[in-house]
DNA sequence: AATCGTTCCTGATAGC
DNA sequence: TGCTATCAGGAACGAT
């Protein structure tokens, strides 16, 4: 699914694609996906020229000559595609380029695209959380973001509103670099856990933004190229497989709606 | 106010 | 073989 680093990738590589190209016309057939409508979307959209394309957590911000945004949240398994032709049974909205498409493959259909006319305007875009990889995200931001939260560490990881951009697949992966347990309790971690794990958040995030993310799913980078962190996982998706550091059999657990996959020896 | 359960969707897999 | 049932999963939303 995409994350921070594959939303990161998929950033960098439509920039080149997209930015200063004019929307001829749009094409959906999953209506239910647009916000407010796909009508409103259409009126608005079309004739636009493409001014920037960045990101704030998991949402890709598309921002329009009339200063306007498209933003686009891809959920479980949205993928954002630029080229000549775009071909694939998955699409769901495609914009017509003056030179090429872009478009919004989505195998289960929970991605969603919102028309705005003020970023911040939108709540669920305003309360989302620091930026992990930017400068702001300190160690005393990482201290006192979690002496304000209750629950289990990796819940906390993964809260928008507290730090955005951290899902399932690096959760996990920090967690494991930072041997620690995701059902620790986030008021049991000692200080100096505390700096392990803001050091593991950091370098786990840059490395797989350096392998242009991962996919173990669905996610494609733009060109439909696979991102290259898969073989980088230590424990997602290799219940029962041996812990790459102690040997240990690796452990899935659900709780909270997701499953957490950890090494029971080496995580506390 | 914070937390919990439900919902959206479809391909893969298990069970019969 | 071919059918049906179950499951995964981000986050908005409604309920408590």
């Amino acid at each position: 699914m995409p994350e921070l680093p594959e939303l990161e990738t998929t950033v960098q590589e439509l920039r080149d694609k997209i930015v200063g190209r004019k929307i001829l016309r749009v094409w959906t057939d999953f209506g239910k996906m647009f916000r407010p409508s796909f009508a409103e979307f259409q009126k608005v959209v079309v004739g636009q020229v493409i001014k920037d394309v960045s990101r704030r957590g998991k949402n890709i911000i598309i921002k329009l000559d009339s200063g306007h945004y498209i933003l686009v949240h891809q959920k479980l398994t949205g993928s954002l595609l630029a080229g000549a032709e775009i071909k694939n049974p998955y699409l769901h909205l495609i914009l017509f380029l003056d030179k090429g498409q872009l478009a919004l493959s989505d195998l289960r259909k929970f991605a969603k695209v919102v028309f705005l006319e003020n970023l911040e305007d939108y709540p669920d875009y305003k309360n989302l959380g620091v930026e992990p990889l930017s400068r702001e995200f300190t160690l005393e931001k990482f201290q006192e973001i979690l002496r304000q939260t209750r629950g289990k560490t990796k819940k906390v990881l993964m809260d928008q509103n507290k730090i955005a951009g951290i899902g399932n697949i690096y959760s996990d992966e920090i967690l494991f670099e930072a041997k620690i347990s995701p059902l620790c309790e986030v008021k049991n971690l000692k200080e100096k856990e505390i700096k392990i794990l803001y050091q593991a958040i950091k370098k786990i995030l840059k490395k797989a933004v350096v392998a242009k993310g991962t996919s173990v799913s669905d996610y494609r980078r733009p060109s439909g190229k696979k991102g290259n962190f898969a073989k980088f996982l230590k424990v997602y998706q290799r219940e029962n497989e041996s812990c790459p550091r102690c040997g240990a059999k690796i452990k899935r657990l659900k709780f909270g709606g997701r499953s957490a996959h950890f090494c029971p020896r080496c995580q506390k």
